[in-house]
DNA sequence: GCCAACGTTGGC
DNA sequence: GCCAACGTTGGC
């Protein structure tokens, strides 16, 4: 199983909002590396999904419901969408600040490429943050 | 609201 | 196919 972190801006969708939805659709990927990875995405799966902007933080855990199929609001099949519910919300958040302050995740593509929306995380990463959460 | 980083576009 | 200009993202 493979894992990954996806971002979303509070005020665009938070993750209140997908745990009032119990699954959504991660519509409007229009980047080509976050499009491979959500290709790349098996059911099961699971990620983090940290809020932008506001918060600027690791809040919870969403898994894949459904692989990728072509983006319904794209029009093409350049862009694909996958199937996102969530899984459970961190004990505590883990602020990108926390993160960045952490010798062991310097390789996170969080910190590395700050701007991509969607990111493979290690499992030796995804561990560690589960521990900063205190979970 | 500013600005750095980075991706995309388009002229040559 | 290079690279400058431009637009967007996202942290601060």
């Amino acid at each position: 199983m493979a894992y990954w972190l996806i971002k979303s801006e509070p005020s665009t969708y938070s993750w209140e909002q997908l745990v009032k939805d119990k699954q959504t659709v991660w519509d409007g990927v229009r980047n080509y590396a976050a499009r491979n990875h959500l290709k790349a995405m098996k059911k099961g799966d699971e990620m983090f999904f940290y809020h932008s902007n506001e918060g600027v933080e690791i809040v919870g855990i969403a898994k894949v419901a459904r692989e990728y199929y072509p983006d319904p609001t794209a029009g093409d099949d350049t862009w694909v969408v996958v199937d996102v519910k969530p899984v459970r919300k961190l004990k505590k958040a883990v602020p990108l600040a926390a993160i960045k302050a952490d010798k062991r995740l310097q390789d996170m593509a969080l910190v590395r490429l700050g701007r991509l929306s969607v990111q493979p995380v290690t499992e030796k990463e995804w561990q560690i943050v589960l521990e900063m959460a205190g979970e």
